[in-house]
DNA sequence: GTGATTGCAAATCTTTTGCACTAAA
DNA sequence: TTTAGTGCAAAAGATTTGCAATCAC
């Protein structure tokens, strides 16, 4: 598990994602990857690294969080206008977004099926299907 | 039909959504729901109407698409961090973003079903599905 | 060493806001 | 005349960029 070398396994993954391993990315990948399923912000985990004694600037953060996602190891998750969600679990599925709060909660892929998925317009390729689930407190508006 | 008393038409929506009809409210709302199913950004809107004679500002664009929104004579729809499009079909579909030039395109909301909807958590209510299938070229990456 | 990475501050981009002016009812 | 709506310029919020200093290899 990754619990039992987590410092070894974070090396490990920034390098097969042909990335340097600085302390930035190491402490960035440490919070992002070993405690579960995450939905972080930018600034959420620039937040965390700095309460976590590790200085970061923000700049860095967005340029791991780029990173991260083009090697796979991230996905971002647009549900708001002017503001990046990433998500640390990149298998397929999908999400219930609280409008209330701006929480993300995880959907099994299994839990959903698409049917009649229409064919992509010709020449393309789908890169991805989305589906989101808006919900809000019931007894609001 | 539509086409054939449009200027009366449209003051009648807006009337219907409490709103005064002013020469900027009416002239976009001609611009929005007078040439089918579109998908707009503020900015495009605010560039047709310069285009078309209609001297608006930008802040006066942003007010009125969000009082449409406000009223159900429009549906926001977000695809893309940092911008969002305004979409003049506010019945039950979705959408293919076409991710090599950010266009959207329709799709009709019986043509994908979605089965299994999982249970909204507790004190919620879904306030909307949003089914987004990305595209992009087959030739790309 | 040398090429990648970082941090900072400035720049950019979209959207919002405050407020005096104008127009609709 | 009363209240809503508009325009402008400034502000706000998220993200990106340029570049000198620093770090990994």
């Amino acid at each position: 598990m990754m619990e039992a070398r987590p410092y070894a396994n974070v090396i490990e993954v920034i390098r097969a994602a042909r990335l340097r391993p600085t302390r930035q990315r190491l402490a960035l990948a440490r919070l992002l990857f070993e405690s579960g399923d995450r939905h972080v912000t930018a600034e959420q985990l620039h937040n965390e690294a700095l309460t976590a004694q590790v200085p970061v600037s923000l700049a860095t953060v967005y340029n791991a969080l780029h990173q991260f996602v083009a090697a796979g190891l991230l996905r971002e998750v647009v549900v708001n206008p002017g503001r990046s969600y990433f998500d640390t679990n990149v298998s397929d599925h999908h999400h219930f977004f609280h409008e209330d709060d701006g929480q993300l909660t995880d959907i099994a892929g299994d839990r959903i099926e698409v049917k009649d998925l229409p064919k992509p317009p010709p020449g393309t390729a789908v890169r991805r299907v989305d589906v989101i689930i808006r919900v809000a407190q019931k007894d609001k508006q």
